[in-house]
DNA sequence: CAATAAGATAGGAATAATTCCTAACTAGGA
DNA sequence: TCCTAGTTAGGAATTATTCCTATCTTATTG
């Protein structure tokens, strides 16, 4: 079940709880268990279906949209212009090691936080709001040397 | 016009050099002395057909994948799905700072190569070929408070 | 507990970016 | 000059995302 934090904080913050929001909540939160491999709005359709078989991708979208501008949910862009999402834990923050062959995710702990910092200190006029870093490669499966 | 450099490495590399290709090099050649701002495809065809006006947009593409390829173009991915090109720089390296709203790019000088190389060591099963890194908010001229 | 309204939904259409397809062309080596 | 593997134009196809709008539903209020 989901842990009640999140359905708080969308309370908090104003938003409707739809039935269809839940559920995509709840399936965002069964990945993060998983493994944390980020899902994008195709898969999170299919598996909200299985549950609400009426669920338009449309709704998929706009919610997670929604749950991204309140803060509980990250979008990934990958330069494969594939977008992917994953639930935020509360007080995490971690970037990622993506396959450029068969999309596996990895996180890595490590922010740039101290160049960020500096660009925010030299960089004055310009007002900070969010970052992406990430590293593609080959994993161990689709290498080949 | 062109520096020589970039035309002897595609040669060196074994790239046909068609009037296309060479106009698109020249384009992007430009923007990099016009500031740096990265284009996109479509400007690109834009560009390259005021002198060649029957340039396909799909040529456009696959010009900037095969110079991606032939480690002469970058291509980024940003956040709103949007891909935009710059002609590397011989032996420059650097990242972005990108306006959410109305999409003016900068250049910073910085780059988390330390992570990178920590990262490189703890996950050696991984092979690190690239890495994005990108920095938005609001310019001068978007931001509101 | 019922009425209400602001906000959300489904589903189909529209848009945008990118890639695929194929017949015709051409750069560059022999 | 000839030959051919690689490249092109242009239209079609694909994919991801967003738009549209009539119809619901949540959450508040009476
Ligand atoms: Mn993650
Ligand atoms: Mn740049
Ligand atoms: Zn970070
Ligand atoms: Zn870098």
């Amino acid at each position: 079940m989901i842990p009640g934090e999140y359905l708080k904080h969308l309370k908090r913050v104003g938003v409707r709880l739809t039935p269809q929001r839940q559920e995509i909540l709840q399936v965002l939160w069964e990945r993060a268990q998983a493994g944390g491999q980020p899902v994008n709005a195709e898969e999170v359709m299919k598996r909200v279906r299985e549950r609400y078989p009426g669920v338009s991708l449309d709704t998929v979208y706009r919610t997670l949209a929604t749950f991204t501008r309140k803060g509980i949910v990250n979008e990934l862009q990958f330069k494969d212009q594939s977008r992917r999402y994953e639930l935020v834990i509360q007080g995490e923050h971690h970037h990622h090691l993506v396959c450029l062959r068969c999309g596996f995710v990895r996180e890595i702990a490590y922010c740039p936080e101290d160049i960020i910092k500096r660009v925010r200190e030299s960089h004055t006029d310009f007002k900070i709001e969010e970052h992406s870093f990430t590293i593609y490669g080959y994993c161990a499966e689709c290498r080949e040397d």
